[in-house]
DNA sequence: TAACTTAGTGTTAAAAGTACACTATTTAAT
DNA sequence: ATTAAATAGTGTACTTTTAACACTAAGTTA
């Protein structure tokens, strides 16, 4: 057998969501060793005849019920000694998903749970830092590309989006500068409809709108 | 032996310069199967015992003769049938040189040399869509880090300057602004000496400031 | 000394971003 | 019915940034 042979490759992904107005990334207890019992991202080992994306659609699949999100790759993560029993690198990535949107059934098998992000997270190997990166790569990505059709219910109020940015930015907005530039980026939709079951005055709800919303995930403004 | 193992992780790394006004890139001849004498970029297997630096450095070594250039990671590439000889993810890099500063002796053996990028360049593998990806990566870079430090010779005059920023970039500016710019971002020294073998008036020289280059490059503008 | 080559300089207009405080609509409490 | 409390929504003035634009200065060569 080659020598080159005896590495392992993983892939890990961090999924976030935004949920009691906190930003949330899906983190398991870990049912093997190393690190029995230890909390991780989801992940898994790469298969030969698998590709990247497939094996990330397992990985969706085995921890939220739902292989249809959609992934960006963040890094590999490769020091020698991040994994104890062997050559292992780490592929990351990072994926965005609305809780009841996307229709998520957690694994109960290994406690597959939202949690928010602060110092107490904690995970092993080299988990904390895939999660900072993908939180640096997902703040600089939303100063120039839309965010929230992912994140938010399909029909959300702009104060919603406010809280969505402001929280994954770490940072307050004026309102009326907030809703002009939303607004002037032009992928939302206004819905007449106003209903809400909440005290003080009815807010208007939007929606992304599809196309143009696609055109500028793709391009930036 | 378990079948995850049956992956090969191997790195490759553009490694840019610029060279008479051009944007050029490290190409080798390749000099075994799959894809002998084809073009490719140099690159190299991941042994178990190295990390993602030491194969770098081992790369430029071999190609450069230089192992002490900064590089950067871009994206890992691992379409299932990318390579024809079994499943190989590639992990690449990029990295910037100026080739009398680093004092760069190509490997003959191979045929190392600086190719100037564009559609006749045609390497092997999906060598191309990392030139692709290296390429959008630095231009997005370079608005919101210094760029010139690693391409440029010690001193340099604000037209050369210009000039770099026009080719990575890939449009024209306007002499005054783009000065005007330049030395409001403040990581530039005015040298006083005037001294140049060229026609016409003589050009101040400036040189990068090295602390301020270095802190810009670390938390951008 | 005139023609040519390259370097260097300021101002104005437009656009984008930022700061800022009140009115409108609805529900809940009395 | 009236008032208080909660949330939603709106416009203007100022500052900063960006973009457009053409001539003068200094040296070399014929």
């Amino acid at each position: 057998m080659k020598e080159y042979l005896n590495i392992g490759v993983s892939v890990s992904i961090c999924i976030f969501c935004y949920d009691e107005d906190q930003k949330k990334v899906l983190v398991v207890d870990k049912e093997n060793d190393p690190f029995k019992g230890g909390k991780v991202l989801p992940h898994q080992m790469l298969q030969p005849k698998q590709s990247l994306e497939e094996v990330c659609s397992e990985i969706l699949e085995n921890n939220i019920g739902n292989k249809n999100v959609y992934v960006e790759q963040l890094n590999a993560f490769g020091k020698v000694y991040r994994h104890p029993s062997g050559r292992i690198i780490d592929i990351s990535f990072y994926g965005l998903i609305n809780l009841e949107k996307d229709k998520i059934k957690l694994n109960e098998e290994n406690n597959a749970r939202f949690e928010k992000i602060d110092k107490s997270l904690d995970l092993v190997f080299d988990h904390d830092d895939i999660i900072d990166f993908a939180t640096k790569r997902i703040k600089r990505r939303m100063k120039y590309r839309p965010l929230g059709k992912n994140l938010l219910p399909a029909q959300f109020t702009m104060n919603e989006l406010e809280g969505l940015y402001s929280c994954f930015l770490g940072k307050q907005f004026d309102k009326r500068n907030f809703r002009r530039r939303i607004l002037e980026m032009d992928f939302l939709k206004e819905i007449t409809k106003v209903q809400r079951n909440t005290r003080g005055r009815k807010a208007i709800l939007y929606e992304f709108d599809p196309k143009k919303y696609k055109n500028y995930s793709k391009t930036g403004f």
